[in-house]
DNA sequence: CCCCTTTATCTTATATCTACGATAAACGAT
DNA sequence: ATCGTTTATCGTAGATATAAGATAAAGGGG
């Protein structure tokens, strides 16, 4: 097949990932879990999602890979936390090509389709 | 294996869905050729990309059935478009989503992990 | 009617994602 | 040192996603 989503521009191939790692439900959830209870310990997590451990270990890289998710080792257990400097730089980055695409002005006419 | 993306609460699924849409590069950079010239016409945005006719059209199938995105048959072409309102739906949706976790507050202090 | 253009769909291949059991690694406690 | 707890990783099965060639469908022009 090969890959061909390094042939767009970076800005936009990152972007991609970073929606990629927010574009399913339990990882959307993890966030939410996180975000309330300050105290992100990870064997919570797992107590709260309708998932096996080892599955939301896995979600959990993903969402350390991403960037927006912090974990360190604390005794047997670990510790995950939000990057808040990353998720708002993220929800940034969306808005910002977002608002490109439309101009934020809610003149309906400038579709030209229909 | 099982969908177990479903066990979610309906708001997560949905936000999810959408993200999902925009998360390949291919896609945003068709929301972007899209937006660029108004004028919307398919075969353009085929030339624009480093992609397959066949590729393409089938970025474009996944964007229509996010709705945001809408198509209409003018003669032998085909016509797409933004839909700017789906398009600022989905910003809104994400931003309330991503400040719900943040509470926006650059209290560098609230993250529990280090 | 017969081409030509344009786009969607069918089919197939390869790759990546999701999910989880099994197991390993790290640590505290006994 | 052995045990129990906690978490990451390995291996693997099944599901989706990506990509494109081949082909079909639909319209315009001759």
């Amino acid at each position: 097949m090969q890959n061909k989503a390094d042939l767009f521009p970076d800005p936009l191939v990152r972007l991609a990932a970073q929606l990629k790692a927010l574009s399913h439900p339990a990882r959307l959830a993890i966030l939410q879990t996180l975000a309330q209870r300050s105290a992100c310990v990870c064997g919570e997590v797992v107590e709260v999602l309708p998932l096996a451990q080892a599955t939301v270990s896995q979600h959990l890289r993903t969402l350390r890979e991403a960037g927006l998710v912090r974990g360190e080792i604390s005794g047997p257990s670990t510790c995950y936390c939000l990057d808040a400097e990353a998720v708002r730089a993220c929800a940034d980055a969306l808005g910002g090509f977002l608002n490109d695409l439309v101009p934020a002005a809610p003149d309906e006419a400038s579709s030209a389709c229909r």
